[in-house]
DNA sequence: TATGAATGAGGATTCATTCAT
DNA sequence: TATGAATGAATCCTCATTCAT
């Protein structure tokens, strides 16, 4: 292996163990000596890498936030109708939480206003870069439901505000037990009946 | 004023005070110094009234939500229909958000499943607790809707589950200026919108 | 009752908290408030009857310590000879610890180094001053043993010290499960067994 | 020099400082501040090398422990009799206090049952098990001197403490003014007459 | 480039003592 | 005389960051 390929090897490693770390204890709990024990480094080590905690943290979310973004992209379908689209998309959304249930965690830290003013500027805009390629992406497809006549007239990026929020505080409500045993139901149940019950408040035809 | 007036205001200063500097800095940053000067007391001091800082950030959550949830339930108005009584408790709910801005955001704080773990059990059970309550006054008031007919059969709790989620997210949107950016229209607005979608969508009528 | 009686009867009970707490935490970790606490009184008012901590700690070893010279010197019996009354005062010393433990916890304090710097002056007076009456006691049996020729010529004094040291070493080694389970006999028969042998050592006939 | 001796070199300076520390202060008032200011490093560094205060005090008197165990076994000699190989077993615990009397002090912390409770459990573990192998060693003497004849029939480990008891009760009395007054007399001439008296005690011809 | 030893500021908590009531 | 609220100095421990090797 050349050279650059093991810099960026031994990058990716630090950025995996602090993803765990961070995850599991929070930007300010976080510990760099067991981030760099999980990556078998000196903490030194990281310091070669990031220049801080807070942009190691920033390094975290933005590796994953690409690859999410790009994943999101792929859903969409030119043959599908705008419901199904945003059905399929915020399948997506859920499974992709499902199967990555700790980097969503990190995901949705800039959400805490609890962690505001400890974050770089850099980390907030990294999200919400992101976020907002999300929001365009569900806005479109509300957009085009809207201009066929599916859908009722209506703001399509506030729609897709309020998408993005209920699929974000529907998961979010899987996070800890208390929480989970106050929803009551299981999450697959209550994402499917409020994603119903929102484009059954967006049909046209109703 | 008598000695136990006197400790009990000198109480809720300290609250006060702690409130400020876990508002601002979170609980983690939250530093037990200033909260003493701001509360102008010496640090010792808090600690006859407070167990630990973690005792100390309970008893603001507490003070707050004993209060929340009584003013939530003046809202109730046996005269109001379920769409109406709705949109009077939802409008509550928003009002008084703009109104305690502060108190909000450490209400929300157990949202942030970067705490968990940080918080005790006794901070996660408060708050818990009074989120129950007030997802008991939403459920009702569904439920009422739906025997009435009003509203087309479903799951009450689910349904005041899922606006009790759109509430939260989308006035935590309005915490930092970069999420404000991204929500793009006036808080007020989109909190119509959605409300509006919603009912729409639980109508039987429709 | 009246008043100096009343106070008599406050000041006993501190000095019974006292007692249980420095027996039970050591002087550092000994707690004022766990003091007044027990002796159901304001720690403040402790304040009225010692003027520190170390005060209130000389006065648990006073009080004892003045009762317990005078019940030693009860032992003394004409009649008997050196040998019987040395056996006779050194089964006192014992049967006194077994009865009185937590109070000899407090009166072999001084013996260890490490609160030395610690302790007031006064209080090592005190416990110095009760310690020479108890040699005194013992030198004075030896001595008459000396002199009567049923023990061999000796420094008095100095055997005094030796029956001293071994009557509370062996006490002393009473005092947690590990030093017992060193010791691997009884105490009372290890006290037999070393008091005999001392004797033995000191009688002239052999 | 090489790394790992330059870090036992720091290690032993922490080790030498925080003796002389506990030494003065006592485990509760010993105060890390001094340690590290004493050993010339930042308090921080301290705890690279301990885990905490009581583990460093568990490694003052571990270190001290085994040397002492090591230099008392080489006191033995095949070719001496029993009694001859007490007394010069006795006369290195006499010398080795005299050379080494800040040692002591702390091997003796436990002896004081103020501290119990306030030791972790290691420290008291590692105490024991050097006074386990020291007793050993004076058992199988006096064991030596019973089955030759020269001692009257024992119990070997019973006078081991006994011997025990006397050594370290005799040397504690040098360690502050008061007692030393009290014992009147030069500590080696009192250890001497002493050792004299049990040795006479034990001797089967008599 | 990688290491890991060293740093030292920072923060929660305890508790003897004071003093206004 | 008794109270108990208030004090604030004292201290252990953590950990992000630096830097000599």
């Amino acid at each position: 292996m050349e050279r650059a390929a093991k810099k960026d090897a031994k990058r990716r490693r630090i950025l995996e163990s602090a993803r765990e770390v961070f995850f599991a204890d929070g930007f300010e709990r976080a510990n760099l000596d067991e981030i760099a024990r999980r990556a078998d480094l000196a903490k030194g080590t990281i310091y070669r890498y990031f220049d801080s905690k807070a942009a190691l943290y920033v390094g975290v979310l933005a590796e994953n936030a690409h690859l999410f973004v790009a994943r999101m992209r792929q859903t969409l379908d030119p043959e599908l109708g705008p419901e199904d689209q945003i059905r399929k998309t915020a399948l997506f959304y859920f499974r992709h939480y499902v199967e990555n249930r700790e980097y969503f965690r990190i995901f949705w830290a800039i959400e805490n206003q609890l962690l505001i003013g400890q974050l770089s500027d850099e980390v907030v805009a990294t999200v919400t870069e992101v976020w907002r390629r999300c929001l365009q992406i569900l806005s479109a497809q509300i957009e085009r439901g809207v201009r066929s006549g599916v859908f009722l007239p209506c703001d399509p990026w506030a729609i897709a505000n309020l998408l993005w929020i209920i699929g974000n505080g529907l998961i979010q409500t899987e996070q800890y037990p208390e929480r989970r045993a106050l929803r009551a139901q299981p999450l697959e149940k209550v994402f499917e009946a409020s994603l119903s019950l929102v484009i059954r408040g967006l049909r046209a035809g109703s």
